[in-house]
DNA sequence: TCTTGATATGTTATACTATGACATGTATGA
DNA sequence: TCATACATGTCATAGTATAACATATCAAGA
């Protein structure tokens, strides 16, 4: 069976206030220990998506940018955002066509995201590569997996509460 | 531990030529025994498809209906792919933005998809709804699933083979 | 110092993906 | 006959993403 964070957060309330600083100094130190740059642009996408707690289009992610003065033009966003998912400090959830920072950057895992249809949080949920779904069935048939996706709709345990009342 | 299909099709290789008129066949009933229409642009986008048995744009499919002598414009293949995905004899591959002939049609799966970045092939797996791991993370967490987006990207046995030689 | 190469940011232009809104046709049933 | 539901087609537009090129910066080496 596989592993999986049994607290996942993104439905969870909680104090959001010093998160993001956090994750961006994290970040800072993640860079400059594997010798990557982590510039205005960069850092300023980060910060937003972290702010947001919840997906993000491309295009969303640019008009903030270009507020704080940076490039107004799509190749901006899409840059900063390629090099963030690229070195796992953020994610693409392909369902949706949008970004959303890693709420576990620190390990090496294979994210798995449960979206709310209603009220479109996203949780990010880690579970372990080695043991997942996809492993084994690519074991079964000889396919050598670099990159998983998986995704999940539905309904929150915050909105299906509100349903029942 | 999930089941899964240990015998997906897509990197066999295979007889492919009743594959598509069987496959039709059995759309065709599926949808007289459900009340549904499978006009003429829904079963040729299906047949489409099937002859490919790879990822296809939907402007790919497009191109082709309106060869066939079918409405030229965006909506006319997508709402035929809205019907074929709808009604499970078609899925989206969120990953390519393309869509693909269901490999199993005929009962209530969850399927996930192992896509291969050197020769495009898709393969489809059979996951048991119930035993898998987005289940179980839903259940962790108190999430409702409506759907679940499971896709992986990497090489297939038969392209693993020719790097190697 | 000068130069070369790697990296990063910005631009313009364009390509690819998807849907809204409306007109028409056809079949079913009241 | 009329109303309704559904299907197909159109035009127009919205949303997502990348190619190609100019410029700037910085580090390594001649």
């Amino acid at each position: 069976m596989p592993e999986m964070d049994p607290n996942p957060i993104g439905f969870a309330k909680h104090d959001h206030s010093h998160c993001v600083q956090d994750a961006v100094a994290a970040a800072d130190r993640m860079c400059r220990d594997a010798g990557l740059q982590l510039t205005p642009v960069r850092q300023r996408a980060l910060e937003i998506l972290l702010e947001e707690h919840r997906a993000l289009g491309a295009y969303d992610v640019l008009a903030r940018l270009s507020e704080d003065g940076f490039g107004s033009q799509p190749p901006v966003a899409y840059r900063a955002l390629d090099f963030l998912t690229k070195h796992g400090l953020a994610h693409k959830i392909e369902r949706l066509n949008a970004f959303i920072a890693c709420a576990h950057p620190e390990d090496r895992h294979t994210p798995a995201f449960l979206i709310c249809t209603s009220c479109h949080a996203v949780a990010e949920a880690e579970t372990d590569p080695s043991h997942s779904l996809m492993s084994q069935i690519a074991e079964a048939t000889g396919f050598r997996i670099s990159r998983a996706v998986l995704e999940a709709e539905g309904t929150c345990p915050n909105c299906l509460e509100k349903e029942d009342a």
